[in-house]
DNA sequence: CGGCCGGTTGAGGACCGTCAACTGGCGTGG
DNA sequence: CCACGCCAGTTGACGGTCCTCAACCGGCCG
């Protein structure tokens, strides 16, 4: 696993946890950023169910959304009203930073399983951004790595079939991995190939003949929605995959930059 | 032209007024912003020649560039060597807003042909974005816009050639429009199908013969780096392009939202 | 029990990449 | 001055990848 983050694997399935690992990979969290961290969280937890919409195109801003447990997709629908799947969200991610900035929301947001979800408010995430300028800078940061992450899909899906859905495994390995959700053996994987077929560009059954292959290879095992990690190392240079587009501090010894925010 | 913003068409090529009308797009802009911005952008203006490299991949962040003048690409490098490009910058365009949070350019910028760029340092944007709230706001809207517009060329990729060809000739046609660089009749596309090809992620024959087959079908005309659009209509529908996504005011007859900034 | 969803498999063909060659224009250098 | 090389554009033949259409299976739930 020689590119994974260098963070312990989960040692808890605690979800309130996840969104200051995740920010961690950015900046460090002191205790009592974690706190106000929680306090920011806890206001607004929502359970949503697999299926449901978080966020529909053309509909006006809400609130911001932070995942805590269960995966969501932002889809937009190509010109034959098939549906493209632009990002996966995981638990730790901030989902539309910049919402309250937007007029119309661009692209939809479903949940792909049952999920719990904290929305912040535009008042508590003022207050906050007023108190906390680290952990503030740390939400610009995994703001850029969402678009770094975004170019690289546009990248990697010009890519031959084995090399896409390897690359997207490798990425989901290395972004669970940093929450705790992932182990050197392999992680859950609550997609199915319909959409696993839509974030790669894909259709289904090349999907299904797809994944085939790389089982047959002894790259992956996937059953039960378990996917095993059997050569990392192979899926990794088959997919070329470099974590770096991922902008996380453990995967880099550079010091970490205390720069105050521009803006 | 349905879909084009209602702006008028350039009626001077003055470079350094590209970049008020790119904000004006999103909110308006008065008198003295203009001012306040003509002063920002006049500070250190560059040439840059054809095929020089504005940013590096992996390098320190530098200034944030604005283009006043020609034609840059955002790219990566794909597993097997070759380029992708993953955006285009033209003239009114903010590239890189948030380039002072990053610790490392995930991405290359080359300029595609010679260019007048304006560089803004740490200590003028950060001042810039205390005295000018409304524009602080619409360069960060142009940064959403970005952000959208790169989740589009993500859909666009899983098109046929034809389609992604037609929608990426309606984008640039609408965003060069929106600065008064193109026409009903056409504009000047200063790239070669070897960009029109890594922007799409295709091959530079498969552009050559796509192209042809546009040109045979009356849709557009292509000579000397002058690109007419023939039949807009056709074009649009062959694309399905839908100009939402762009995030222009003067595309949608919403009232614009005086919203302050939340960071 | 029937329907639906997710997964699986097969046959056929369209689309697009690869390889190869050739053109014309332009700048450079002999 | 011409020769040469390089670059952008162009065209053709061929093959592989991936999509389309079609069918089938198992499990789950109403």
């Amino acid at each position: 696993m020689a590119t994974l983050p260098s963070a312990k694997p989960a040692s808890s399935g605690d979800a309130a946890r996840r969104p200051a690992r995740k920010l961690a990979q950015y900046a460090p969290v002191s205790p009592a950023e974690r706190s106000a961290l929680d306090r920011l969280l806890r206001a607004k937890v929502q359970r949503i169910a697999a299926g449901v919409p978080l966020v529909e195109v053309g509909g006006a801003p809400g609130d911001i959304l932070v995942v805590l447990d269960g995966w969501a997709c932002r889809h937009r629908s190509g010109p034959n009203g098939r549906r493209h799947i632009v990002a996966l969200h995981l638990p730790g991610d901030i989902c539309d930073l910049s919402v309250f900035l937007m007029r119309a929301a661009d692209s939809s947001v479903t949940a792909l399983s049952d999920m719990r979800v904290a929305a912040i408010g535009r008042a508590a995430l003022a207050a906050f951004t007023r108190e906390q300028p680290r952990l503030t800078q740390s939400f610009w940061w995994d703001a850029l790595s969402a678009a770094s992450i975004q170019r690289q899909w546009l990248v990697r899906n010009t890519l031959g079939a084995r090399e896409r859905i390897a690359g997207l495994l490798c990425e989901l390995a290395a972004r669970l991995y940093a929450v705790g959700l992932a182990t050197d053996a392999g992680f859950a994987l609550p997609l199915t190939q319909y959409d696993l077929a839509d974030a790669c560009g894909m259709t289904s059954e090349h999907t299904n003949r797809t994944l085939r292959e790389l089982r047959r290879d002894g790259l992956i095992g996937l059953e039960d929605g378990q996917l095993r990690l059997l050569d990392w190392d192979g899926l990794e240079s088959l997919a070329g995959f470099d974590p770096a587009y991922l902008h996380f501090r453990t995967m880099r010894s550079e010091p970490v930059v205390e720069a105050g925010l521009p803006i």
